[in-house]
DNA sequence: CGGTATGTTGACGAAGGTCAAGTAGGGTGG
DNA sequence: CCACCCTACTTGACCTTCGTCAACATACCG
């Protein structure tokens, strides 16, 4: 386990977990702002893997939990944004236990399309071109399913007029809404409009 | 989402999800000395339900907050919780999308084992008697799974001579070392031994 | 202009879900 | 104390979904 914590600047990164035998899940994607590794130790493994290149500020461990002490703030920053990351993986639990492969890449393409709308809501009546960070393979290593099966999901997306897969990484959400009736959430998932 | 926070005196509380078409998944079991409900508010809706009958220490939200800014250690010791509860939470997300049937209810029996074992390492090595706090159905819903499937894996473990199912609620686990290793974890699963 | 990565598609099989019937505990009332 | 009932559990038959294996297409890179 790496013995530093740091904030990201900029990139993404994923945390992953892999079974002896090679199984492969992701556990987290984390973006910038956000903290990586555990203050006050834990002593869980993870493998965390830069999907783009990657600013980060960092730690020592030690050092940092000096610092931790005498900024009360910052813990409790730390605790906010701990709290959120518990609710992501909950989320993603129901998503991994109880979802259908339509439903999982729906969701998938929902989270990146939804950051767009929140920056400018105007893309909810219009189509959106989103460049997404992933192989298929990487997004079935998120999504619990072979890529295969995630490259199938885009195709019946696409043969229903609800995205259109451009290139190796590209996609253009072509009907929001419908996209979204299909995540299997909550008209809105109890989230923003 | 409810409006106050506490820590679970005893019993057992579990968190689930559900989709608008009843699908379940449970997210979290909380244990005596877990800390229930976000401190600094998130909007995720959760469902609280009591396994057993609980007893809980609780406080209405905003008390709380002005007592957490007046004693920093406080807000540590919850950070601390949050922190296990990611990592017990990513844990569960990669038994969710990618382990077995047989595996999901190997690991989970190997986690009430684990605790009874911790509390006498003398059962590592004799049969021990386990009485399990949910239903099949229960259970189910925390592997992603139907009744029947963890059902079927019962029998199936019972058949390989590694557990006897007794009663509705009650598990011998007759050889450890067998059921640790239909985990499909690594040999000790990076805990203690 | 090839070559390697990644993506698509098809055929097939296995794991697990669903539906349905039957069984066993455990608790209640006669 | 026993009969009954309700709930949980088991087991079987069948079917859907998804994983696997394999061939092929396409894009990106030098």
């Amino acid at each position: 386990m790496v013995d530093f914590v740091g904030t990201i600047i900029s990139g993404m990164v994923s945390l992953t977990k892999i079974m002896p035998d090679g199984r492969i899940q992701m556990v987290a994607m984390l973006r910038p702002g956000n903290f990586l590794g555990h203050p006050y130790r834990t002593q869980a493994s993870y493998n965390a893997v830069a999907s783009t290149s990657v600013v980060m500020c960092g730690f020592r461990r030690q050092p940092f939990e000096n610092l931790l002490r005498k900024i009360p703030e910052l813990g409790q920053g730390l605790l906010e944004q701990s709290s959120k990351e518990l609710d992501a993986a909950r989320e993603w639990m129901l998503l991994l236990g109880r979802k259908t492969a339509r439903e999982k890449v729906a969701s998938f393409l929902i989270i990146f399309a939804r950051e767009k709308v929140a920056q400018d809501p105007s893309f909810l009546k219009k189509q959106m071109h989103l460049d997404l960070p992933y192989t298929r393979a990487e997004m079935g290593d998120y999504l619990g399913l072979s890529l295969e099966t995630v490259s199938r999901q885009f195709t019946a997306l696409r043969d229903d007029g609800i995205v259109d897969p451009q290139g190796k990484r590209g996609v253009t959400i072509l009907n929001y809404a419908a996209l979204l009736s299909e995540t299997g959430d909550d008209a809105d998932g109890g989230w923003l409009a």
